[in-house]
DNA sequence: AGAAAATAGTTTACGCGGAAACTAAATAGG
DNA sequence: CCTATTTAGTTTCCGCGTAAACTATTTTCT
């Protein structure tokens, strides 16, 4: 599962030198690794984390306008509305014309995609859970917290 | 059904959840935030975090097999051939028919893929430097060792 | 040796995500 | 009012990265 130590060739010798150390280096590894444990646990229903993530938030503010939603989760508008369409085509979400504003669209879940939600929450947010990986729960919720920092998504934010 | 029922208008009152400390939104989103913060020093050069990450293994194990390369850096082979062909086609790394096994392929750089390297690996290194986000140097050391963990790429393990 | 399997890398087809141009609707300015 | 600008979302086009199929070479097995 891990690195393979037996296969000692030669080339196995590598160098990396800083890289080893360079955050976006680290960071996608990371996002691939865990992005593979995603589609272990919800990879049946053939959904993506960021389409997950975006019914989540759908279903947490029902009613919302979807630029809002996008902005919000760091998603481009341009991609917010592939992003929806699939999933209205799953079923998962539907579309309203915002009655003040008819530019708007609001966007809300279904009952399907409600129940989708409910149903696979648990499966999400295991993500995290230090079962699956090499940190102990502490350290997690360090590296979360770090995270959060980071990318300016901490709650109490400067 | 339930009380979140409420139509919200208001773009600042959104509901995140648990996402908020889903490991894999904040990957996602600090991955976004470092290749940003990547343009800004060496997007002019056009060249992409990979490319940059793979010159500079290269430059570190000249002459080594392309696959053992990309499979060090969790790329797959069929992307390391078109980012080779890329960085061959800018000038910066050079392919050799390896004498032993005819099938494998030899990479090395270029002097002016070593000029490249030298000349931007302090930019790139730059990224994790905490003048450029919100982190401590000890935050971000621990960030970093918290992912090389994860990972599983801590070499030297505490 | 000769067929079969394994290995290295490439090519092809496809989906995701982004930038820019576009459409439609709301607001501002005269 | 009526044009001009802004805002919301969509469409078009393009590049990246992957899986699967393919080519070429080496190894294994009998």
């Amino acid at each position: 599962m891990t690195d393979t130590m037996a296969e000692t060739t030669d080339e196995t010798a590598i160098q990396m030198g800083e890289i080893q150390n360079s955050l976006g280096f680290l960071l996608r590894v990371a996002q691939i690794q865990t992005f593979e444990r995603f589609f272990e646990s919800l990879g049946s229903y053939g959904l993506k984390p960021g389409e997950f993530t975006v019914l989540w938030v759908i279903g947490l503010n029902p009613g919302m306008r979807q630029g809002t939603i996008a902005r919000h989760l760091s998603i481009k508008p341009a991609h917010m509305t592939k992003l929806v369409g699939r999933l209205i085509k799953q079923g998962f979400v539907a579309r309203e014309q915002h009655t003040e504003d008819r530019r708007a669209v609001r966007i809300s879940l279904t009952e399907q995609g409600r129940d989708f939600v409910a149903e696979n929450k648990g499966a999400f947010l295991m993500q995290n859970a230090h079962e699956r990986n090499q940190l102990s729960p502490e350290e997690m919720e360090t590296l979360i917290g770090l995270l959060q920092k980071l990318t300016g998504r901490d709650t109490h934010a400067s």
